[in-house]
DNA sequence: GCCAACGTTGGC
DNA sequence: GCCAACGTTGGC
């Protein structure tokens, strides 16, 4: 089973929102970046857990973990000119744009700041990719053994 | 293929 | 609001 980090902005789409929505599921649309496009589309697979952050905020933080409940599938919003994410040079019979559905597990505790995580960066979270500097993936990949201890941070 | 210019991200 | 870092674009 994989386990991935999942950037959101709360003003925009918050885990709250998640929390709320239609069977608290959602399509993980929008992306439109390629490395993160091959992470939607070949990484994730149905049943994995993804750390739900919080970016351009206040507070910057995992606040959640989500559940990957449909697998890479194309993100149609490509294809709607009235989207704010349309790509006029995305073609329907060859989707370059990819999305997955994910569904709110749960809220953590309390919110595990990008700060925190900060504090252990030359020890248990080196490599983290959302640690990297200048870091602008929305989905990246995290090991088992840096899950284990971010969990054991909440 | 290079690289400057540009738009975006995201922490502060 | 600022600005550094990044990915993409487009001229050459």
């Amino acid at each position: 089973m994989g386990h991935w980090l999942m950037k959101s902005e709360p003003d925009v789409f918050g885990i709250e929102d998640l929390a709320k929505a239609r069977r608290k599921t959602t399509h993980w649309d929008g992306v439109r970046n390629y490395q993160a496009r091959t992470y939607l589309r070949d990484g994730m697979r149905v049943g994995d857990l993804a750390f739900f952050y919080h970016s351009n905020c206040d507070e910057p933080a995992i606040v959640g973990i989500v559940e990957v409940v449909r697998a890479g599938y194309p993100d149609h919003t490509a294809f709607d000119a009235n989207d704010a994410h349309f790509d006029a040079d995305s073609d329907p019979k060859q989707p370059r744009w990819f999305m997955v559905d994910v569904r709110f597990t749960r809220k953590l505790a309390r919110p595990i700041t990008l700060a925190t995580l900060r504090n252990h960066s030359a020890g248990a979270l080196k490599g983290l990719a959302l640690l990297r500097r200048g870091n602008r993936l929305s989905v990246m990949p995290v090991s088992v053994a840096h899950w284990k201890f971010i969990l054991g941070l909440a």
